[in-house]
RNA sequence: GGGCCGGUAGCUCAGUUGGUUAGAGCACACCCUUGAUAAGGGUGGGGUCGAAAGUUCGAGUCUUUCUCGGCCCA
């Protein structure tokens, strides 16, 4: 009876979420309203923001990290969008590369098939069709996430027009000269003639020749070490030849020795570490030897050597460099570095400006570069290192060792780490390193730190190998004079291999006669084509030429790069390598970086440990929402923990907003209207909604400085704490009075049901990039001729919802409220009343608080039935709760000791 | 092993140039409500700020060492 006399709310809108059902249900809605095509056409001509994606490889379903990087760019791109730009997102692939090769051969081997019987272009087919096949997977993968993009256009590194204009990209550094041939050491099978990656390579035990040889000082800044011998160890001798420098470590102790045990070293003084001292002379069979001198490894600095074939022609020196990767488990604690025959050993000497050379042709045989040896196979050539280097008498001892060690898991043949040719682009030759560094100036880091990590990466790095010796990736597009030896540099040429990929692809460089890419303008038979591929960082770090700057919907450069933190070395770095190689310039104005997403206690996500999320499990229990706000709430310049327990909080979170838009709902009846904001007479309305469109006027400011830094953790949590303690707590709470027993045409109730319009459209707007579904869902439900939340913006709040006066007011009220509220506590304690409708309320307040809360009802302020106040001088405010007396209105519940006021 | 980044309540996060008793929300406990009801309200407990040493009148904030974790490199 009493009920039909209240305003209880009513809405549409279920408590329940079930966003695992209801999700799909929203994302079908977009596609049949073309949303994408929608946001485009709508916001033409407005400003550009453009989040350039960053491909991810086409393979294998994504995970949490995936899922993060693409939330997190799709809350920015929703951000820019509803601040009023025409905020561009298309996503990409990248697709060439040796994971893919990998998983074909697999394939492959499966089926007992041979890959080296497999024509190139048909083996290049099948990573393609299989790259296309994991694009289709991720596209579906990523649209659940409620991630918004131009899906039907996206761009791939394997499309004819980027492969062509990688070309071109290519083209200009070997027009401008900083691309140039050098070698570098990778493993390679001589039997197989070709390089291996190191997951071809199988470890397994192998008898390999031993020596001790030595190294004779020619002049050292310590005295000590003149006419004493360096003593080195290898299991490869027949690295001997491609000496360029000895290593040592400069915090080691090192001992010069005096060997007086007959043979080639009677008489002579030899080096090595002290450490190891015990186990050299046990192993050599040192037996009369004495200690003269023992000192740090840094004083072997500006120490010079002899090779030992000096006497064959051998007469380059061999300084001695400082290297960590240097110890005493094993050998003499001097390393013997041919930069031809080994990573460590050619970055070592590459940063001493020693480059290595080709000693060792695809066969194994010694190239010309050896003197002494051309001709001879590498694994013949140890028995005539160990006599020419006794013959020297630089030998002190030479022996067996079983050890692990690199074959090919094909042929089971040994591996050698050989230099082959390669192509590099210079930092130098051209001043790349200066270009990007400054480049790096001109880029705004979030968070800051990156700049400095991308910095130093830059100011360290070597000369960008850009080749590889695989099958899957565009052609190097490089013919070499075979009498010249020079590389053919022409426009023509590249624009001519380039307009012919952009018709047909690359895989025609592999069947097709070279004389179709030369042109009429070259002879085929003077040139060597090679069938090197172009390695896949260059692919990706062109991606600003073949997508930004080809598309008419986007702009160059790019607004955003976004990516994981390990990207400063892989796609941040690659692609301002390029950019400012071929246009002085970063292809993005600003980088965001985010961390990795670890497990509840901060560790790694691994299989091993049991501790792996995938995105598809949370998206099945939970909703891609409650994702996007713990994508949202962490900070995501660290690491981003999660596991259920976060998540289910993040859910208990995602209850309380969608319960205040319940409320908001509820109490409108689903007859949402749209206010004017600048046309609302503010000061018709109670101070209450005054104060509260004060706080959405405060919200609003912070809302736009977070988002300015793209600080969502802070965000999210403002308007989180909006909607517990301003709304649910406080403003709802206090007006339900009034909603549901005034009368409907009551002004005070009008003024209400106007703020609660305001409240719901501004929080909607302001939820919507995080929240796209749940936000989608509402809108739906109020709007006629609805098309979406994403395609609205943020609602302007006006300046004159600012009231000084009104808030420093309220906040002081708020306090008086809370010490109300624990006087109400004390009578609930004590079992005297139960709601705070029971309580009647003394207050006593401070006289000077007199003009100021002379016009304030407490009992409304506190929910309480009754409250009265007196003011007295120098008094703290204090609050007595009693039990009201009198009956309980049966409509209001206030407890009256006359007949209700409102309701009889 | 090296370089870089980080460690504040159970969880997600605040914490200005060093300056009162280190904050918020959630979670938790207890109570109320049953007209937001698989909701809502109130009150409360909870932290040696990763550890130790140092600088200082004063350190979560600065320095060093250690420890744990993450990324990159080897």
């Amino acid at each position: 009876m009493t009920k039909s006399q209240i305003n209880l709310p009513k809405t549409a809108f279920s408590m329940k979420a079930n966003l695992p059902s209801r999700e799909p249900e929203i994302l079908d809605y977009w596609k049949k309203i073309n949303l994408y095509d929608k946001l485009r056409s709508e916001s033409k001509g407005r400003e550009k923001f453009v989040l350039h994606d960053g491909p991810p490889y086409a393979n294998g379903n994504i995970h949490m990290g995936t899922a993060l990087n693409k939330i997190l760019k799709d809350i920015i791109v929703k951000f820019h969008q509803m601040d009023g730009k025409d905020s561009i997102y298309v996503p990409g692939w990248d697709c060439h590369g040796l994971p893919i090769e990998w998983k074909i051969e697999e394939q492959y081997k499966k089926n007992k098939k041979n890959k080296n019987e497999v024509p190139i272009v048909e083996f290049r087919k099948e990573c393609r069709s299989f790259a296309e096949k994991w694009i289709e997977v991720h596209k579906s993968q990523f649209k659940r996430l409620g991630v918004v993009g131009d899906w039907e256009n996206y761009y791939s590194t394997m499309s004819f027009d980027a492969e062509a204009q990688i070309v071109r990209e290519l083209g200009k550094f070997l027009k401008e000269g900083s691309l140039y041939k050098g070698f570098k050491p990778v493993l390679w099978s001589t039997v197989e003639k070709t390089a291996l990656a190191d997951a071809e390579v199988e470890y397994k035990d192998h008898k390999s020749d031993t020596i001790y040889a030595s190294f004779k000082i020619q002049s050292s800044k310590l005295k000590e070490l003149n006419d004493c011998n360096i003593i080195i160890w290898t299991t490869t001798p027949w690295t001997i030849p491609a000496n360029k420098a000895l290593a040592f470590n400069e915090s080691l102790d090192y001992t010069i020795l005096e060997v007086s045990d007959d043979g080639d070293f009677k008489n002579r003084k030899i080096v090595i570490a002290d450490d190891l001292l015990e186990t050299v002379a046990k192993e050599c069979e040192l037996k009369n030897y004495k200690k003269i001198h023992t000192f740090k490894g840094r004083e072997f600095k500006n120490t010079i050597c002899k090779h030992p074939f000096s006497n064959f022609g051998y007469n380059h020196d061999i300084p001695m460099l400082e290297a960590r990767f240097v110890t005493t488990e094993q050998g003499t604690g001097i390393v013997h570095c041919a930069p031809s025959h080994g990573p460590d050993d050619f970055n070592l000497c590459l940063n001493n400006g020693i480059k290595a050379i080709e000693t060792v042709d695809g066969d194994g045989k010694y190239t010309n570069n050896v003197k002494l040896f051309e001709g001879i196979h590498i694994f013949k050539a140890n028995p005539i290192v160990i006599e020419k280097l006794k013959e020297q008498k630089n030998l002190l001892f030479n022996g067996e060792l079983v050890h692990s060690y690199p074959h090919s898991w094909r042929s089971k043949a040994p591996l050698v780490h050989r230099a082959t040719p390669q192509w590099f682009i210079s930092m130098e030759s051209h001043k790349l390193r200066d270009k990007a560094l400054n480049a790096i100036d001109q880029t705004v880091f979030y968070p800051s730190k990156g700049k400095e990590r991308l910095k130093s990466m830059i100011e360290t790095r070597p000369d960008w190998c850009v080749s590889r010796q695989r099958v899957w990736g565009v052609p190097l597009p490089i013919f070499v004079n075979r009498k010249t030896k020079a590389i053919l540099v022409d426009d023509e040429v590249i624009e001519n291999i380039a307009s012919i990929y952009e018709k047909e692809g690359s895989d025609c460089w592999f069947s097709d006669d070279p004389q179709r890419f030369l042109g009429k303008k070259y002879k085929a038979e003077d040139y060597e084509k090679l069938s090197d591929i172009v390695e896949v960082w260059f692919d990706s770090g062109s991606t600003h030429s073949f997508v930004l700057e080809k598309r008419d919907d986007l702009k160059w450069p790019a607004s955003m790069y976004l990516e994981g933190s390990d990207q400063h070395r892989g796609w941040f770095h690659s692609s301002l390598l390029e950019s400012c190689g071929t246009r002085g310039r970063a292809p993005f104005e600003s980088i965001l970086s985010h961390g990795f997403v670890v497990d509840g206690k901060g560790l790694k996500m691994s299989k091993s440990l049991g501790n792996v999320i995938a995105p598809d499990d949370i998206l099945k229990k939970y909703g891609a929402d409650i994702l996007r706000i713990w994508v949202a709430s962490s900070n995501y310049a660290e690491d981003l923990r999660i596991d259920y327990s976060i998540l289910d909080q993040h859910a208990d979170s995602y209850r309380k907003i969608r319960n205040t838009f319940r409320y908001l709902l509820g109490n409108i009846n689903d007859n949402f209207e749209n206010i004017n904001l600048n046309e609302l007479d503010l000061t018709n309305l109670p101070e209450l909604e005054q104060f509260m469109l004060h706080k959405i006027f405060l919200l609003n400011n912070k809302f736009k400085k977070y988002f300015k830094n793209y600080d969502f953790h802070n965000l999210y949590k403002e308007l989180l704490n909006f909607c517990t303690v301003d709304l649910s707590a406080f403003y709802f709470d206090i007006r339900k009075d009034c909603l549901y027993c005034d009368d409907k045409d009551s002004k005070k109730r009008k003024s209400t049901i106007e703020v609660l319009n305001i409240i719901l459209n501004v929080l909607l707007k302001w939820f919507a990039p995080i929240l796209s579904f749940t936000t989608e869902e509402i809108y739906r439900l109020l709007i006629k001729n609805y098309k979406s939340i994403h395609l609205e913006k943020f609602i302007e709040i006006p300046l004159n919802f600012k009231n000084d006066k009104v808030y420093k007011k309220w906040v002081e009220l708020i306090q008086i409220r809370n010490i109300c509220n624990i006087s109400i506590e004390e009578k609930r304690a004590n079992k005297e009343i139960g709601s705070s409708l029971e309580a009647d309320l003394k207050i006593q307040l401070n006289e000077n608080l007199k003009e100021f809360t002379k016009n304030v009802d407490f009992s409304e302020l506190c929910i309480t039935s009754k409250a009265q106040v007196d003011y007295k001088d120098d008094i703290e405010t204090l609050a007595i709760a009693t039990k009201a007396k009198g009956s309980k209105c049966p409509v209001c519940w206030k407890i009256n000791e006359a007949p209700c006021p409102r309701h009889t």
